[in-house]
DNA sequence: GCATGTCAAGTTGTG
DNA sequence: CACAACTTGACATGC
């Protein structure tokens, strides 16, 4: 641990997949599922989700080889298990007790290896929904990646709030309703953040704040979706809601696409450009996800010219940057 | 084999 | 009013 990797406090998180190594997960459609008789289905997404828990347990192996310190893992690691029509539990598969150990290894290693899991339902979970079916399946969704996540030692179930429905204030009213609802599971872990269409850093404090959720601040949202808020108020604001949760805050980076000024900024490109990485997070301890087409090798990248970055701030007289920690890498 | 259209789900904004 | 964009492949089908 050289007083190079020091100064950087940041952990990296890969999102989901990889580009080169070899590790990839299985899906399967309703439709073809249909086609079978239950007990085909069965044995067709046993042997899926055995080999995707496996490519968890590879993948977490893998980060940890690479010096990436957080991942997040795909919605579907168990293709359509809330399905209304071919849904499914674990111990109904035919290897369901293999399964759950393979989780269980995925949660050891990823805590012998410090590496931090989350999880990112998409943009089906939708809880300020007014409709009670979108609700219902909404629910049916979190609490599935809450037994995932509790049983892979997952910190973090990360949602966007969702619609507006014309009336901010009031869908962030129902938000609350549902969100006293979900269990102690699912609670403990939800956190919310800032999209780039509705909802900012500033819409969403009072209801962190109010019901103790931490806020994931996504930078490129921000600057996509701007609230008058600077980077670093918004990471401190941000900051603050994790203060008392016992996990340490949680960031979203990326740079768009196309550039900032072309025509649809909120694209993601391959790679992070160096300068859309905020000043203010150096030197500071959090989670950063690496939003980036480049998947591995642009969290590679990324560490690589933060550790530049130091080099130029080594010079003598230059300490912008505090180092308050000690014995602190970029893959803790 | 290989190319290509399809895949559960919600909401918003654009053409 | 229809459709793409959110994440992104990989599956399923048909030549």
């Amino acid at each position: 641990m050289g007083y190079l990797e020091r100064w950087v406090r940041m952990r990296l998180g890969l999102c989901c997949l990889f580009k080169e190594e070899p590790i990839s997960f299985r899906t399967t459609t309703a439709r073809a599922l249909s086609t079978l008789p239950r007990g085909e289905q069965l044995r067709k997404l046993s042997h899926i989700c055995r080999n995707n828990a496996e490519n968890l347990l590879r993948a977490v192996d893998t980060v940890a080889r690479l010096g990436i310190g957080a991942f997040r893992i795909m919605s579907p690691l168990f293709p359509r298990m809330t399905h209304p029509e071919v849904g499914y539990s674990l111990d109904q598969l035919p290897d369901g007790q293999g399964i759950a150990q393979v989780l269980t290894t995925v949660r050891d290693t990823a805590q012998k290896k410090n590496i931090r899991l989350s999880f990112h339902p998409d943009q089906f979970v939708v809880l300020p929904s007014p409709h009670p079916a979108v609700v219902a399946s909404s629910i049916q969704e979190l609490e599935y990646q809450g037994r995932l996540a509790a049983a892979v030692g997952a910190d973090v179930i990360n949602i966007h709030v969702g619609g507006v429905y014309g009336d901010k204030g009031q869908a962030l009213e129902r938000f609350a309703r549902v969100f006293a609802q979900l269990s102690d599971n699912v609670r403990s872990r939800l956190t919310l953040e800032n999209d780039d269409v509705s909802y900012t850093v500033t819409d969403l404090l009072p209801l962190c704040r109010q019901l103790s959720i931490p806020l994931v601040y996504d930078v490129h949202h921000h600057r996509c979706k701007p609230d008058g808020l600077s980077v670093e108020e918004a990471t401190r604001l941000a900051e603050s809601t994790w203060q008392g949760s016992g996990r340490e805050q949680y960031c979203h980076l990326s740079s768009p696409k196309f550039g900032w000024k072309g025509t649809y900024p909120k694209a993601h490109a391959d790679y992070i450009d160096p300068a859309d990485i905020p000043s203010c997070w150096l030197g500071r301890a959090m989670t950063v996800d690496v939003e980036a087409k480049a998947k591995e090798l642009a969290v590679l990248r990324l560490m690589a010219d933060l550790q530049q970055k130091r080099l130029d701030k080594i010079v003598p007289g230059s300490s912008e940057v505090g180092d308050a920690g000690g014995g602190v890498t970029l893959n803790r």
